[in-house]
DNA sequence: ACCTGAACACCGTTCAAGT
DNA sequence: ACCTGAACACCGTTCAAGT
């Protein structure tokens, strides 16, 4: 009812309408993500909150796909930078768990990390940092040419199918019903029945800490033909 | 103009509807997944191949969700059997690499395959075989409880990324991008700029045989704390 | 060059009403 | 119990017209 027209603001104080930019959209879309979702970061979502047409994000988005590719790497910028200095594997392990924490903040968007080969420049950056630390653990330069690519595969996997939880990783419904198909295997599914309960056993952590040292032994101890 | 009304014809020739029934509604949309893509695979696009409402779906299918995994185990059930008899290692190359052709077939299915833990009786039955493999390899009970995840989530990464790019793997767009980014990436990322031709280098068949050996012998020499 | 509204061709899901 | 049509609340993308 009252609205307030008369007095008019200095621009600096209060823009009314920030211009229509590619990082305003992909911030937009990010604060999306953040809170409703990846189903509700469409092009009508955000051009509405960006109080704009839909139509008008064309400019600055190919299609709905080039945006999603664009928010996973903006995603990947902010990783924190790694360390420098002590041992090569222990960087390993704290560089994939600092990707791991990103996709774990957003387990939508990492699904569909590895569709399209993520080309973005923050993605290649993370590729420059794991053959950096690979070289420095010894491993052969084929070696590393193509662990890189299964370690990051493997890890993003991880990633994607662990989604959110974070340091229990137990309680999830997904897990009992699974442990409920576990328990019924019996007979059908003798090794599964066996080792039900070794499969669900854990922390996260502990098993992502396996699975690097499984890859990175693994890579170190099977030369290229 | 001709139609053809008069002569009535047995039902058991040419039954006008074939009933609704799960298996139809799961058929049909296999068809068109193989057809035009996953994009096309909605429920109205099959509720009017099957010539019936799109909301009759519902009766049998909770939900899209649902459906895509209805689908996705219906084509793990495709897979033959694993042979009998030879080398453990051989046979689990070969089991996995049926898997990988089967997720190759659908390359869009098989992006969503570790949304939400696959857990149909067909990934139940791929599980127990890879459980079975490792045993037979001399793996311990341990390590084979977490191995198989790490093993099958590897694969179905490795599947999504390569898409349908059988043998030849070398001439898709992606690539072609990749490798222009990787020759322009210089002294920003002289590790990438070195082993850039390493890294894009060998036939799908090869990446795929040494990523698996990376991963068994990493899972042999790695114990769980 | 960028922005806009309108149009086109779709979606998933729910629900009251039928059989 | 199953099927249906209609309704609701959305989508992505294109394009002619404006500025």
């Amino acid at each position: 009812m009252t609205d307030e027209p008369v007095v008019p603001r200095s621009r600096r104080e209060r823009p009314a309408k920030p211009p229509l930019t590619r990082e305003a959209i992909i911030g937009t879309a990010l604060a999306i993500l953040a809170e409703e979702g990846l189903g509700k970061v469409t092009m009508r979502r955000i051009a509405s909150a960006l109080d704009t047409g839909h139509a008008s994000l064309y400019v600055y988005v190919r299609d709905t796909e080039d945006l999603h590719a664009q928010i996973l790497d903006e995603l990947l910028g902010r990783m924190p930078p790694i360390s420098r200095g002590g041992d090569w594997r222990a960087r390993m392990h704290e560089l994939l768990a600092s990707y791991t924490r990103v996709l774990h903040q957003h387990p939508e968007i990492a699904r569909m990390t590895r569709a399209g080969h993520p080309v973005g420049p923050h993605y290649f950056a993370l590729v420059e940092s794991t053959l950096e630390l690979l070289n420095e653990g010894g491993v052969g330069d084929d070696e590393a040419a193509w662990g890189v690519d299964l370690l990051l595969s493997a890890v993003t996997a991880n990633a994607v199918e662990h989604g959110t939880d974070d340091f229990a990783g137990k309680n999830d419904d997904a897990l009992i019903a699974t442990a409920g198909q576990i328990a019924t295997a019996g007979t059908q599914y003798p090794h599964i029945a066996r080792l039900g309960d070794s499969m669900l056993s854990g922390s996260a952590a502990e098993r992502f800490e396996w699975g690097v040292d499984v890859l990175l032994n693994g890579i170190l101890g099977t030369g290229r033909a």
